[in-house]
Formats: C-alpha cells, structure tokens, sequence
DNA sequence: GGGAGCCACAACCACTGGTTGTACGTGGGC
DNA sequence: GCCCACGTACAACCAGTGGTTGTGGCTCCC
C-alpha cells in the first residue's frame, strides 16, 4: 500500500522505486500484486508512467489512510519517543469518557487510554515513575505513600448520582440531598478494602450518617443493573459522567444529589520531571471542565486545587 | 494484525487461529513477528491464553483503525457492490467541498470522490451509465445529448463571486451588482469551448453586456493569482464556494455579486435505474443547503428544481 | 528512424510464512 | 499432591512469496 501511495503521488513506478529503496521491478510486482488481489486496475500505464484509474482514484483515499494508520500505530508504542498514555480504571469511568471527549475534539494528537490490570494506586504510581505510562487517574489517600519523584494533582470532580430502579421509593424524585438517602441501603458492590473508594464512601457514610454497604464481590455491571431494576430498596452510587451499558427496559433512574453536591475528586499521577509533552493540553481540558457549585463535598484527602 | 486483533479480544492464539483457519502455531508466529518488528511485548503469556501488555492496549485500538481502513479500502473498490462514487471536476471545486462537508457530518459513510479525467460531459453520463461512477456533478446543456437512461437534476446552486487584486478599481466594495462590472475586463482561462462554463460566461456576457475573455489555456491557479494580485485590471470569477490554495501575502479579495446573484447551476447526472442506495442521502444533503435569494439570475440550461 | 525513458515479463533465489510434531508451564480435578 | 488438560513456544520442513538481474516492448520526442 505505500509503494501504492506513493507510485500514485509521483505517477512513476520507477521514482516511487528510488524513494523506496526497490528495484522498479519491485514495485510493479507489488502494484501488480495488489490489483491481483483486489481483482481491478488501479493504474493505466502510459509510456511516462502511470495514471489513476477511477478505482485507483477511490482507493488512493483509504490507502493513504491506511498507511498512516500503520504509522500511528507504530507511534503509539516506539520505545523512547511514544504516544502520550494515560491509565484509566476502566473504559466507562469518567475518566475515560472525559479523555475519549478531548480525543474527539482534538483527532490529531494521539492518545492511548489504557488500564493497568492493578487495583493498587500504588503500583500506578509506580508504573508512572518507571515510565511504562505518562499519567494516571488514580488518588492516592496516603501523600506519604507516593514516591518522591510522581506527584499527584486534582484533575476534576466527579459528581455522583444515586441509580436506582423504578420500584424504589426514590425512583421519582428529581434530585435529592444527602440528607434524604439517610436510612435507605446503598450497594456498592466490588470495593476493594482501603482502596481509594472504599475510603470515600466510608467517609460519605460517616458525614451524612449513611448505610453503604461495600461488601461483596462484583459480578459484573449487568448483575448489578439487573438487581437495581428489580429491587424495591436497593440503590447505588455512580458517577454522572460514567457511561453504563444498560438493557432500555430496565427503566433505571440517574438521580442528581445536590446541596451538597457529592464530588468524587480525581486527580493525576504523573512524574515530576519531564513529563510527556502531550500531557500538558489534557491537564488544561479537564481542569476546564465545568466546576461544580460551591456546596460540595469532598473526602478529606481530595488534592487541594 | 488482523490476528492480533481477534487474539487480544478473544484473549487466546488458539482460538483466533481457528477464527482465521490457520494452525495455533501461526498465530503465534505472526504475534512473534511483530513483536519482534515492534521491538516490544504485545502479550503476556499465561496458561489459559494471552493478556495485553500496556504496549498491546495501546497498541489495539490503532490496529483495529487499520484493519477497518483496509476493509474499507477494500470495499471502496469491491466489483459489484461498492461504495458510493461520485465524480467531480476538480478536488477545490464547490462541490468537491460539499461533499467533503457532507462526509465530515457523516463519517461512517464511505464516499469517495473521484475525478474524470475528461472535460466533456458527454463522457461523464456514459461514465454513470456503464456503472463506472454512481453520480457526476457535470452539467450537460444540451438535453438532447443525454443517454436515455440517465438523468439530470438540479443539485444545487453555486454563487459567483469575483476575484481582484489589491490595486483593482472594484477591490474596495463590500458587494457588487452585474452591472457595476460593466466596462471591466474579467478573465476566466481554462475554460474549453462548448463547454458547460463556455455556454455559462456566454450567457453572462450577453445578458448583462459584460466583458468575459474566456480565451488563452489555463496555466494553473497559481498562475492566475499572480497576474491578479499584481494586476490592475484583470479580475475573475469564481464561486463563493470553491476553496483555492493562495498565498496569504497576495492580498486578494472575494466580492460577492447581488442583485441579482449570479448562481453557476450545479446538476448531478444519475442512473435512471437502480440508483446506488447511498446516493439519496447525498442528494437530500445538497438539495438542503441554503437557497439563494429570489434575485438570482440563471442560465437557460439550469433543470428545473 | 532511432534513442531515451518507463513498464512488464522471465528466470532465479533467499527467505518468509505456513505446516506438523513436540516440549514446556500452569491451573483444576481427583 | 500428582496428573491431565489446555494453551503457548520452539524445531524442522517445505511451498510459495517477494525480492533480484536481465530483457523486451511501447511511446514520445528529437
């Protein structure tokens, strides 16, 4: 396919030969090949050089796409001088949907969001000081904890809505204050102990005196949707940015909490000398981010801004 | 890399080798191969299967763009059912550029636009009737030139727009009317006799009693632009829609035409039969763009809409 | 009419990329 | 705790790909 894109560009076998580094001969064999395979003439040869077909017109477009689909591919792992990559916790997180939004508005940098396989902030702040990633979204609740040459910033707050099904008695309510989930069992399944969750709802519980009960392994998201949509007082904690895959008719409801608003604050690892030049852009859009009100609350370890 | 693909999401060799009905050992191979090409550890290996590294996570999502832009690259060509095809007279050209529009909203299309490399219109509807090409945005004036089983009809409207220099007595307005142009040379090279432009400029020409040379061979845009930014009296026209490449430091100026608009008919030359089933939507997009005002002046060969 | 320039075909050969056969490691079952 | 099942990697082998050099044919231009 290069050899195609540029044969195309130069209008010459023999130049794009040069370039590539091939005999001439080369090259037809593999344009030759190429319309083999695809079974059409991509070029009509003339006695100086060739010229596009109307196939070779419209396969010109894709191949050139292809090529520099190879080419960024390559980027994003070159050992040295690689694509900016970020880790998440997972694809449906805020996090990710917040990168996948920067991504979209901004196609020409290249970003990979990818998830390390640990649950240990540790480890990620391990990972970004041993360089294997430029920045992760995880908080680590202990500063003492960090190694000396990662820091951790507030990257934004998230939000947090209650879902619930549509026989739970809070199923109608428009928003609702912390106040108002007192008494009701809050399920927040697949916390894992002292992690930086099991932290946050544990100090949720204890500063608005309320029932989330973090134990139990997770079985999956589609479990937890299914009990949420047939139970009467069951009801979870999600992120209002974090995107859930659910069936249309379980009828779930996403119900604001305000006054105060429950931020779950995340914030960035990153390394505290040369970071990836990339990273700079993503820590401006999510700090740009639409700010939450001043009624906010916030664990006692959210970074200060 | 199609191997790689399937391996990472089923999370096993084996089982993407029977998917892609070559032995375990190939699969492995070709895993191997381009580790070893890549100079990094896509997978780990495990008993039960593979698990990406950091470097496969980043690495996949490039791998899949690339797998589909082959498959698309592939399907743009595929004898018999191809991707949708339409023909335009040049790449800058006002329809070039709404296509170009059109699959920017529209991504998930496959357009591809290509270019005849023939002036004569004639050639262009026995292009679409042998299948060659789904659509063309040529104009044919003469009715009685078209096959009988291809049709003309209105696309939509190109404004004219004329093009000075600095030092032209006119650079100054903010519009003009056809009559104000009166007694100033215009200049359009390039335009074949009997043409579609040729009938178009000769109209003009004749209904407002404007000087139109149409004479002398086209050297190029870059060509054209130089004579009219130095000149002080040679204007052009061109529509308001057409995207021409110009040096910044050339100073030129695009003054609209009013009163009445002088609106360049673009038609769309289609199979009367079996129209490709993508061309509808592009056809409700160019018939969707904004209307000109009701004093718009047309040559006598526009279709009707 | 002849030469320059470009592409295609032929013959040849190294090496890629598939095959079968086998060894190794790990996790689950008995 | 041992063994088997399962999955991956390595070895040997071989057909065919994809490169090379050499040559012929075509067209345009001088």
């Amino acid at each position: 396919m290069r050899s195609f894109v540029r044969a195309a560009e130069l209008g010459q076998l023999q130049q794009a030969a040069d370039e590539l580094g091939v005999t001439q001969q080369a090259v037809s064999k593999r344009i030759a090949a190429l319309e083999r395979e695809l079974d059409v003439r991509l070029f009509t040869r003339t006695a100086r050089g060739v010229e596009l077909t109307l196939d070779g017109q419209a396969f010109l477009a894709h191949a050139r796409d292809v090529v520099a689909g190879v080419d960024r591919a390559v980027a994003a792992i070159r050992p040295g001088s690689r694509a900016l990559r970020i880790d998440v916790l997972g694809l449906r997180t805020a996090q990710a949907v917040v990168l996948h939004d920067y991504w979209r508005s901004h196609p020409e940098i290249t970003l990979d969001v990818v998830t390390l396989r640990v649950n240990d902030p540790r480890a990620a702040a391990a990972a970004v000081q041993a360089g294997d990633i430029d920045a992760s979204f995880r908080s680590v609740t202990d500063p003492a904890a960090l190694p000396r040459d990662v820091r951790m910033i507030r990257a934004f707050d998230s939000p947090t809505e209650l879902l619930v099904g549509p026989r739970h008695p809070l199923a109608g309510a428009r928003s609702l204050t912390p106040a108002q989930l007192r008494g009701h069992r809050i399920w927040v399944p697949g916390i894992a102990p002292r992690s930086e969750w099991a932290d946050f709802y544990d100090q949720l519980a204890t500063d608005f005196d309320l029932r989330i009960d973090a134990a139990g392994p997770h079985f999956g998201d589609e479990v937890l949707l299914d009990i949420l949509a047939d139970s009467a007082d069951v009801a979870t904690l999600v992120g209002s940015r974090d995107r859930y895959l659910w069936p249309a008719n379980h009828d779930l409801r996403r119900i604001p909490i305000v006054r105060p608003t429950l931020a779950y604050p995340l914030s960035l690892l990153l390394p505290r000398a040369n970071p990836h030049p990339g990273l700079r852009a993503v820590i401006d859009h999510v700090a740009s981010l639409t700010p939450l009100p001043a009624a906010t609350w916030r664990p006692s370890w959210a970074p200060a801004t």
